[in-house]
RNA sequence: GGCGGCAUAGCCAAGUGGUAAGGCAGCGGUCUGCAAAACCGCUAUUCUCCGGUUCGAAUCCGGAUGCCGCCUCCA
């Protein structure tokens, strides 16, 4: 079976069979530059960059826009807040979105438009509307008549009517519905305006996606995603906008992941209860975030916590502490020109087929840990070449995981040594000194003096240090109490 | 008020008709001078509750309870 897509317009998953055999063209709500993203837009963003990934690995050419939303009242109010141009606001907050997704390795879109590039193609779209008695100006704003719009509601699922009855919305009596919704908004005194057919103005923010869209993707496009969020309204006004304007499906498939929970309740600027992603990247290396943002469906919501963050890197360290241990035992064997993909690869995309279900995709991952583990503990002193095949395959097959899911990345002796030198500056232990120690035991356990010995272990437990006796020679590493009790 | 979602072990979490993946924590064992790491075994006769459909349901239908979301900017 093929891949399936849970589709928000229709309820269910579907088959996925996009409009040109062999290409996929997909449009994600990006980012309002306003501010530093918290790791509620991170899990968005790290969705569908591995959405991308894996339809590119199924062999699809993709086309991803991911646009930047850098006009707004948000932007314009911080801006005049922080005395700076709304424009270097958007700039700085570009750039920093840019260092935060370059840390939990995101893939660039393969076009990232920005609104205000669009301002002219904009106004035309307004007035194609216009034209078709989809939308009214009054003095100077434009806004969208969803009454004259059949479908209003299709992907929300509601209707006008059932909506008016208990909602707060403005009473904005020169709209003609109160769900009209602004497509150009006249200027006023000190914000960034455009010239257009109605003076000066900028535009409403539904409307860019549905120019953007059409501009570099067509008319009709395959995937659009986004938060849950973004359903109502701006998923639906955009639907309303592109296919009022067009007469055509906009887009086929739309796919909106679910929350960040913090407290089983949604993290959100409005709400207060958002922690910044920079703040977490300070604290857990980027790919325990990124397993942590794809170890629930991401549909579902996921609640964030300390504990879930450490469960996912002390789930990250048994997998590259897996690899590490691969990669010793394989050394000495060459490695062969070409490996083929093997079992667990195969039962991944099985359920990455399943409409990207990560989940359970690093549950076969962690399946595939365990049994190269036995493999290697069953081996003892020498591995038949049966095991050296099996090995490379498992290692190719995690490798080829890790590429999808964007984890995995670094060499394993590397992962443990930025392991290392981050936790020994979150507790300020003095490496030599436990390289001394270490050494001490170490002869003292060559002369069987166990006394000495143990007493140098429980010096350096003390220390918040774990000394592992492996068949090469002592390793030691800190012990995760000790980060913890320093962190909390 | 309208619309929608979720409820699986101590915790996180897959599983949409065929008899409960995976991870964390815990306990027992193998290994080890003792440990650590790794592996093996144990830990949900049962999937919030009550009915119904079916040879058979965590999975479908009806109802109850609880939690959450959208309807206003929000990923």
């Amino acid at each position: 079976m093929g891949l399936r897509i849970y589709n928000t317009l229709t309820r269910q998953k579907e088959p996925f069979d996009p409009l040109t055999p062999g290409q996929v063209k997909m449009y994600v709500c990006g980012p309002t530059v306003y501010d530093l993203c918290h790791i509620g837009n991170a899990r968005s963003v790290v969705v569908f960059d591995v959405v991308a990934r894996y339809l590119r690995q199924r062999g699809y050419q993709v086309t991803y826009v991911r646009n930047f939303t850098d006009v707004d009242d948000k932007i314009i109010n911080r801006a005049n807040r922080m005395k700076m141009t709304p424009d270097a606001l958007a700039n700085r907050y570009i750039d920093e979105f840019y260092t935060d997704m370059d840390t939990l390795n995101v893939e660039r879109a393969t076009l990232e438009p920005r609104a205000t590039d669009h301002i002219d193609q904009m106004c035309r779209f307004i007035e194609r509307l216009i034209e078709k008695n989809l939308a009214y100006e009054v003095d100077g704003d434009v806004y969208f008549a969803v009454e004259n719009f059949r479908d209003y509601g299709k992907l929300s699922g509601r209707r006008l009517d059932d909506m008016a009855a208990g909602a707060r919305v403005d009473v904005d009596k020169r709209k003609r519905n109160p769900f009209d919704f602004s497509l150009w908004k006249s200027a006023k005194p000190g914000e960034p305006s455009w010239e257009s057919p109605w003076g000066r103005g900028r535009p409403g923010w539904h409307i860019e996606c549905s120019v953007m869209s059409s501009e570099l993707l067509g008319e009709t496009f395959d995937i659009h995603g986004g938060g849950k969020d973004l359903i109502f309204p701006h998923h639906e006004n955009e639907i309303a906008q592109s296919e009022g304007a067009t007469g055509r499906t906009f887009a086929r498939y739309w796919m909106h992941n679910g929350y960040v929970n913090i407290n089983r309740e949604k993290m959100s600027k409005s709400l207060g209860n958002f922690t910044f992603t920079r703040d977490l990247l300070a604290r857990y290396h980027p790919e325990t975030l990124r397993l942590f943002l794809l170890s629930n469906q991401y549909r579902s919501p996921i609640d964030f916590s300390d504990q879930n963050l450490a469960q996912a890197e002390i789930g990250l360290e048994k997998v590259y502490a897996l690899l590490k241990r691969i990669d010793d035992v394989l050394r000495p064997v060459p490695r062969p020109e070409k490996i083929s993909t093997g079992e667990y690869f195969g039962r991944f995309c099985k359920a990455m087929d399943d409409d990207f279900n990560t989940a359970r995709g690093i549950g076969i991952l962690f399946d595939g840990v365990r049994h190269a583990n036995k493999w290697m503990d069953n081996a003892r002193e020498s591995l038949s070449p049966e095991t050296v095949s099996l090995l490379q395959t498992v290692r190719n097959d995690m490798l080829k995981m890790g590429e999808i899911l964007g984890i995995l990345t670094i060499l394993p002796a590397l992962f443990f040594e930025q392991k290392r030198s981050r936790s020994l500056a979150a507790v300020e232990i003095d490496a030599d000194r436990i390289d001394q120690l270490v050494r001490q035991r170490t002869k003292a356990r060559a002369e069987k003096d166990w006394d000495a010995a143990d007493r140098i272990r429980d010096q350096l437990d003390e220390m918040g240090v774990t000394v592992e006796d492996r068949p090469g020679g002592a390793v030691w590493k800190v012990s995760r109490n000790k980060i913890d009790t320093e962190q909390a």
